[in-house]
DNA sequence: CGATAATGACTGACTAGACAGACAATTAAA
DNA sequence: TTTAATTGTCTGTCTAGTCAGTCATTATCG
């Protein structure tokens, strides 16, 4: 097999994609970023074919990454109201601790550069997320709103609430249980 | 003195903006602006310094567009439940009638191109909203959160019903309700 | 009221720079 | 020695913004 690839420089060029994306934008050159991630700019093009190729995948490896600290320790045998609150205080964990990633994720989400099956692969790993969702708001007033506008409604908040505790980390704690008891009266 | 500038070509060129927007994201060229605008490459330059300066004038007008939809008909003198219903209900109709408007601003509102003395313009536009959200949340359990705070969440909770209502506008009316119910939930 | 001068909007070809991706040469693993 | 990763230069393309020249409009004359 020759000279193998290196695991290493490909999540060099990930990471240094994501910080590019947060200070740049998605129009952030790919020199720039493979000179962040310390390679050359052709070696971009072994692990990534083209610019959108790199953007699709890191798309989905952050979006991968934050389901997987979501569901961290859930308790499986809770009730669904401590899940929920497991999952909330997990999801802004993740926020707080990875700021550029969590930024450069809504940039990739609100891009056209993505592609449908790649938005549909990343809906497939929320799939845990969902359904626990669905049994949150299956005895609420939201039990005949579409699946969807649940996930967007709850998706929204967690959003509003990201952003209140990374400008005021002072009280983020505060801010997280407010967020979670606003969700929680959306969803009862 | 001389030929005046137009009213009309510029709104052509504002308009033709929003359109490339949509389609093409903030990197629109300004050739396709102007093509689309039915306005030469260069006219574009004598009514918008620069891209940014484009961008950030179309901000600012789109913003007071939708402030300027959301209170109409306003009812001065009923309660803050029916006040609110009615900003609701035109602000949702503002985005289901502009479509295009609304998703050019939401690209606007994330971008790093906006300035930030346009971005206090746009709230100091938003003011009377804010006023009377502030007057909603005054006795429920957001009493306590940051005024910002409470401007994220129902800006976050009208843009995920005004995506569902674009998705399924068979449904509107019904999502329109649901959202606004969902709304009321959180602040009271 | 013409005629002409002054103004500045308008045009579209042009430029300078940036960028994605290719490639020939080099290096390192197998 | 073979294979493939790696390098950094190179190229063709694209784009924001410029500019010399044109043309519509208004002001000011005799």
């Amino acid at each position: 097999m020759a000279r193998p690839k290196s695991e290493d420089k490909r999540n060099a060029i990930m990471d240094a994609a994501t910080r590019a994306i947060v200070s740049h934008g998605l129009g952030a050159p790919t020199a720039m970023i493979a000179h962040e991630a310390g390679v050359s700019n052709g070696a971009l093009f072994t692990y990534f074919e083209t610019k959108s190729d790199l953007f699709n995948q890191l798309y989905l490896e952050l979006k991968t990454g934050m389901a997987a600290a979501v569901v961290v320790e859930l308790p499986a045998g809770a009730g669904v109201k401590q899940q929920i609150a497991h999952m909330w205080s997990n999801w802004l964990a993740w926020a707080s601790a990875h700021p550029a990633r969590r930024r450069a994720l809504a940039q990739l989400n609100v891009s056209d550069e993505i592609l449908p099956e790649q938005r549909v692969a990343a809906n497939q790993i929320m799939s845990g997320l969902v359904a626990l969702m669905e049994k949150a708001r299956a005895n609420g007033p939201l039990r005949a709103a579409p699946l969807g506008f649940v996930v967007a409604i709850v998706n929204s908040l967690a959003d509003a609430t990201i952003d209140i505790m990374a400008h005021d980390p002072a009280n983020a704690e505060r801010h997280c249980q407010t967020g979670f008891d606003a969700l929680w009266r959306v969803l009862n």
